[in-house]
DNA sequence: TCTGGGGTCCTCGGGCGT
DNA sequence: TCTGACGCCCGAGGACCC
């Protein structure tokens, strides 16, 4: 058996641990930059504030039905997440952190429990220790306790087992197939096309036909509804495939040189990261491109891959390719709203193949290390290259960000 | 004025070797 | 030596997730 243990409203959540005023009020948290909406507590969601919603085009919404709305805070997120996950750790060794605000916890040799109290266990523990309310879904596959998971959050209980046929049959029935997992709008369009509606309709179909028609991945979610586990809780302990910076810029840029600067800061900060995971990258991919909101402006977006005749992880070697590509894209006259850097090709950097015309690099192995220790040292991004806004004029814009109250001694609450 | 960021996996089509 | 069939590899782009 499977259980998804996910949390109610994640965000919304941590703002309300620490700040007990949110509570019982529609709650709003916003994307990087205070762009759009990306979280929202119950209340909220039942105003029909939408996932999405460009909160210039809602903020007058928002005021009248008295919403809070706060900008992320991913310092808290991100720390309440980490300690979570340490408590779902003691209920299951085989336990699947699948994503910031939700985790796979194989049960194997539970048998003989009582599952609905261990859910109530896990839920209870975690909303003691850590203040987030979780729902419990348990079923004999990982996609059927995705939508126990969710039958869980309109229960009273917040946990429901789905431990006989009789009870997946329903289920199924009752969820669209729209909000079955790993189904997405395209998906679900074409399904519904051929009479879908809801999960159930899903897995009456064929294999053979799902499989011919759609895809293996379809093909495997189909297995797992019906009952047979296909889908296997998988390794968190891998490094990242690929490790992405991207921002939208506060205004449009058109000035090569700030592009450039902005460029390179991501470059560095994707070099930065593979670092940290004791890898180097093959390849560069830099992106850019125009708003793509604006009818009347002439548009671009272009995205290049650099090859790279070595693996690196030097902040050195990525940002001069990034910034050599990335001025070779830059039409005049076009105002620019966002770049991207990624890096993929990605092997430990203990073990690569040396090429015979390689240049030895390994000068920059001992200036890396002393940069990233003086930036751990003295807070983030302390040293940078040359070619940076030393300035630091470039800030996110988090104008309703609140304290971060478990990682930074400053902002620790007093009780008095 | 203002519309997120970071991932994974899959398919498809072209290039290329057998 | 040429040609077609086949399979593998790789990059680009799509779809999906949170």
């Amino acid at each position: 058996m499977y259980a998804l243990v996910d949390c109610n409203n994640f965000y919304a959540s941590c703002e309300r641990v620490f700040n007990p005023n949110l509570m019982g009020k529609p709650v709003a948290i916003l994307s990087n930059n205070d762009g759009c909406v990306i979280a929202r507590s119950d209340e909220a969601k039942a105003l029909n504030l939408p996932m999405g919603a460009p909160i210039f085009k809602w903020e007058h919404f928002c005021k009248s039905h008295n919403v809070e709305i706060l900008s992320s805070n991913y310092a808290l997120y991100g720390d309440m997440s980490h300690r979570v996950m340490s408590i779902l750790k003691q209920f299951t060794p085989d336990i699947e952190i699948y994503s910031i605000d939700e985790s796979f916890l194989e049960l194997k040799g539970f048998e003989n429990y009582n599952l609905t109290d261990y859910g109530t266990q896990i839920r209870n523990r975690v909303l003691k220790w850590t203040g987030i309310p979780t729902s419990v879904g348990i079923a004999p596959t990982k996609g059927l306790s995705k939508i126990a998971n969710k039958i869980a959050r309109k229960s009273k209980s917040g946990v429901c087992v789905m431990d006989t046929d009789e009870k997946r049959i329903k289920a199924l029935k009752w969820i669209k197939i729209e909000s079955v997992w790993g189904i997405g709008n395209r998906l679900a369009k074409r399904l519904k096309l051929k009479g879908c509606v809801t999960a159930f309709d899903f897995t009456q179909i064929p294999e053979v036909i799902i499989k011919k028609e759609f895809s293996v991945v379809e093909a495997r979610l189909h297995r797992d509804l019906n009952g047979i586990e296909t889908l296997k809780l998988e390794d968190n302990h891998q490094d990242k495939k690929m490790i992405a910076t991207t921002r939208s810029f506060e205004g449009t840029l058109k000035n090569p040189s700030d592009i450039k600067e902005r460029v390179s800061t991501f470059a560095s900060h994707c070099a930065q990261k593979l670092r940290k995971q004791k890898s180097n990258c093959h390849s560069i991919i830099v992106t850019l491109r125009s708003n793509k909101f604006d009818k009347n402006g002439r548009q671009h977006r272009e995205s290049r891959v650099i090859n790279l005749a070595a693996p690196t992880n030097s902040s050195l070697i990525i940002s001069k390719a990034a910034v050599t590509v990335v001025a070779q894209m830059i039409k005049k006259g076009i105002l620019y709203k966002k770049a991207g850097v990624i890096v993929t090709g990605i092997v430990p950097s203990n073990s690569y193949q040396f090429n015979l015309f390689e240049k030895d690099n390994s000068k920059h192995i001992p200036l890396m290390d002393c940069i990233d220790n003086l930036n751990k040292k003295y807070g983030i991004l302390k040293i940078k290259l040359g070619n940076q806004d030393l300035q630091r004029t470039w800030k996110m814009k988090q104008e309703r960000l609140s304290p971060k109250y478990t990682t930074n001694i400053n902002d620790i609450i007093v009780v008095k």
